[in-house]
DNA sequence: TATTAATAGTTTGTATGCGAAAGGAAACTT
DNA sequence: AAGTTTCCTTTCGCATACAAACTATTAATA
């Protein structure tokens, strides 16, 4: 990762995707230890922002396509993270929950993330924290 | 995309990748006409920047995993748009080099990026930009 | 020089990521 | 109530990503 970027175009969206690929990386090596993948700890996070959602909401909150959701639910449910359930009101609807094994675990995976934050961004001071951040969410959000 | 960040954690690596993911999803659309990839229209700038040059090197250009790389080169070359040739140096070694359908749109490929990157930071201003980016670099190249 | 180590690429297996199509169920229309 | 539309989810196909194992080849060294 020495490889300085006067070998490289000025293009920002090569710059996003390897900060990405470099910050999902780095996480990703802290939940190899649970068993976890990325993905599956952010749809922890997401269930446990809000427990017993469906499929759809959970999509919408943590901005992901349903068809790559539906695969990463499934994993889940087979390693134990989660429960799914049909709600029994609409036939449709796959009602989400975490189990107790995701749950023994909860403050510790809350703690790590909150950790790889603070890793990724301590080469920044504060100011240059929160403009960071602001910039990133205005991509998001426009 | 309306989905305020009131319904998400406060992590930064979600919103770049986020951030990636979209910046990636409008490019995406914009090279479907051509048939590329955005993968394979990187793999062309990085090839029309530095000609003649092997896998590996390409790889570490462009900050790949060969076994990633290996796949997409395959890709490309049934593709028509690049042509793999063994080094006789070295048997191990592949040397690239763009096709003259890539060549007869290298221009066109070129100003693309431009404009999806101009796009990109249309609601930055200047120093905004240039901030983001250096953002961006610190965080790739430490 | 025979052996070992290092390097370049491929292959395999698992996990995203998304477009498109399909299936099932509920809501709406006439 | 039959027909249409809309909604939730799954399935399929293709393209990244990356770890790990493997092949082929070259370099290093004992």
């Amino acid at each position: 990762m020495k490889n300085r970027q006067t070998e490289l175009p000025d293009c920002t969206v090569f710059l996003l995707g390897k900060a990405y690929q470099k910050a999902h990386g780095d996480f990703k090596k802290q939940l190899k230890p649970f068993g976890l993948t990325n993905m599956q700890h952010l749809v922890l996070e997401g269930l446990w922002y809000e427990e017993d959602i469906t499929a759809a909401e959970l999509g919408k909150m943590l901005i992901l396509d349903k068809a790559t959701l539906s695969g990463v639910l499934d994993r889940m449910v087979e390693g134990g993270w989660i429960i799914k359930k049909q709600d029994p009101e609409d036939k449709r609807v796959s009602r989400l929950s975490t189990s107790g094994k995701a749950n023994e675990k909860k403050m510790q995976l809350i703690e790590l993330r909150k950790q790889a934050n603070k890793e990724l961004l301590a080469q920044f001071n504060p100011e240059e924290q929160i403009l960071f951040k602001r910039f990133l969410k205005d991509l998001v959000w426009e």
